[in-house]
DNA sequence: GCATTAACAGCCG
DNA sequence: CGGCTGTTAATGC
């Protein structure tokens, strides 16, 4: 069982709870670790729990039927992911992929749907992430066909620090330029390239195996 | 033109 | 040292 600092660490929905919904919730969280690249799970698999990320870093993404893939989102240490699985209880319609060493939080579905049954807070919650998670495909609905790699790049970016998701978080993300090319979609060199092109630009600040984010706003909406 | 892979020197932790 | 960065060359769609 998880330990109560831990949770509050890395669950910010956990800090609003009461008492004994807290502890509800404490005694149904597990880890698991998965390596750098491998798969937590393809389209159709039941993974039966809802999920945070405890440390690491995870690619969510869909492939067309022409093969291509694209990224949902990418969700850093904090995001918790895989309640519309767990509530409609059916096969994940997503791929996920742990871009490097990964620890995960699990919670039980039973835990879950107590939760959900019965903690405001909780529900509060998860209304203000599917609003968060709908604005980010409706996003990505209208622009990404046409969108350069510079710009894929600053809107996957700009994911990791979206304030609803990770509240409280800093604005600097250590993370390589190769896992912001596989994030987005593009080789280390060409994310090299974009990284250089937004940072001229002054929405961020490149640093060895880190990124700070200077101007959040205009890195959302950066279009090219 | 814009992307990819491969290669490599240089820098940083 | 090992990993990451910045850059170039060769090549492909």
């Amino acid at each position: 069982m998880i330990t109560p600092d831990d949770l509050r660490a890395i669950a910010a929905w956990s800090r609003d709870l009461t008492q004994p919904e807290f502890e509800e919730a404490r005694r149904g969280v597990s880890f698991r670790i998965y390596g750098k690249g491998s798969n937590i799970c393809h389209v159709g698999d039941r993974l039966e729990s809802w999920t945070g990320v405890a440390e690491g870093l995870v690619k969510m993404s869909t492939t067309s039927k022409t093969g291509k893939s694209a990224t949902l989102a990418g969700m850093r240490a904090g995001a918790w992911f895989g309640e519309g699985t767990v509530i409609k209880a059916e096969p994940r319609r997503y791929e996920l992929v742990a871009l490097r060493e990964t620890r995960l939080a699990l919670m039980r579905r039973s835990t879950f749907m107590w939760l959900f049954e019965h903690s405001a807070a909780f529900n509060r919650f998860l209304v203000h992430q599917f609003n968060e998670r709908l604005a980010q495909f409706i996003a990505i609905a209208e622009t990404d066909r046409t969108l350069d790699s510079t710009a894929r790049l600053a809107r996957n970016l700009a994911w990791l620090f979206n304030p609803t998701l990770y509240p409280g978080q800093d604005r600097t993300l250590v993370v390589s330029q190769e896992e912001l090319g596989l994030l987005a979609g593009m080789s280390r060199q060409i994310a090299n390239q974009g990284l250089a092109k937004l940072e001229a630009l002054g929405l961020l600040e490149v640093g060895h195996g880190s990124v700070t984010i200077r101007d959040l706003e205009r890195l959302a909406r950066y279009e090219g």
